[in-house]
DNA sequence: GCGTCATGTTGACAATGTCAACTATTTTTC
DNA sequence: GAAAAATAGTTGACATTGTCAACATGACGC
């Protein structure tokens, strides 16, 4: 007896509102995502929210940056474990589209367009350029190994991010549905993009 | 005097109905678009709208096929247009993109996932894949011509869609700001596209 | 023990999507 | 050409939702 029965206070309700909204859109779809059935969910009011949010934008907002820095994560883990050379390169274009399939909820409002860039939380910008960073350095790298073309990097950087980016979109959306379709487009879709970037390829 | 001032037919209200959401998703993001402020701007009632869609999620599949239709007629006239090769092949990769640029509104909602592909409509369905099969039949022809490798057909439409499809996000969401800086993104791509794709490259 | 602050609750309200019932206009039919 | 049927639009109502203001509750330092 005297369990702990439901405290006032929840403990971690930031944690657990961020993965109920994550479940709920993964499940349901953004657009189906409120405010008070998260609420209901957790056994919390309705309002509990706005101690730890300011609305629901910036509740998106949270599931965006988060999902930027796990895949920023991933994309260094990947490629220091690959040895930060060619093979690393692959590995983290698999890691990057692996993270799209694994986290399609975190993945969808993170490009969503659900957040407006423009009055986009300093932290969400800084975390969506610090993904993007971890590409065009482990490109800067290749480029002074002479793996990949001495192209301008800014270009080239998102260039490969719209390849990973695009085959990423395909996979989530369920356009691509044949079972092992998925990895079979991200293999080709790297192979290609190599074939497309290496260092002596074309003009 | 006598001058015919609002009839109360509309004449056109599907037509003006889309006309107006389009516009407002353009301006505002299509987590704004309200069905009563549609009416309003158009001077007509808030449910006039259900005359012509079932509901909200119809309007927006009307928008999005719509797009694509537009996309597929841009990219049959582009590829037709630059004679079926492979300079033709490089007019449709321009088409597509800027049929992005130029209509944000539509291509956000084609690929916004904001209807759902399970309960989506015939018509919206058909012609997506419509403007799929476009880009196939162009890369078909482009590998009898020996011009690009002799890959599996789907494989490869999916890794060319997915290259023009993440170039499009990224210069619709403003990532890409730097004037110009779109254009450049375009061409590289296409560039290094080709060349990952050309019959000869890689393997 | 007490104030202070973070955290959570209840009541209220305006905005929105949608339905049912009704009205106005056009088109079809005899 | 009038009646009937179909088409297009309106008004009233309602449940759902995001959000605010005011209040309640619990934790924690002094």
């Amino acid at each position: 007896m005297g369990k702990p029965r439901r405290p006032y206070h929840h403990g971690n309700l930031r944690r657990a509102l961020l993965d109920e909204a994550l479940a709920t859109i993964g499940s349901e779809g953004v657009d189906r995502l409120t405010l008070r059935e998260i609420g209901a969910r957790l056994g919390v009011s309705r309002t509990a929210l706005y101690r730890h949010f300011a609305d629901k934008r910036a509740l998106l907002a949270g599931v965006a940056t988060e999902g930027f820095r796990m895949l920023r994560e991933q994309l260094v883990a990947a490629w220091k474990k690959g040895g930060c050379g060619g093979p690393a390169f692959l590995a983290m274009g698999v890691a990057y589209m692996r993270f799209a399939v694994a986290n399609p909820a975190h993945y969808r409002v993170m490009f969503g367009s659900f957040v407006d860039p423009k009055e986009a939380e300093f932290e969400l910008a800084a975390e969506a350029d610090g993904a993007f960073q971890a590409l065009v350095d482990a490109l800067v790298a290749l480029q002074r190994s002479a793996v990949v073309r001495d192209d301008d990097i800014l270009l080239m950087a998102r260039f490969v991010w719209s390849v990973v980016h695009g085959v990423a979109m395909l996979a989530i959306d369920g356009q691509v549905s044949e079972p092992g379709a998925t990895e079979a487009l991200m293999r080709y879709a790297l192979d290609r993009l190599q074939a497309g970037i290496e260092n002596g390829a074309g003009r």
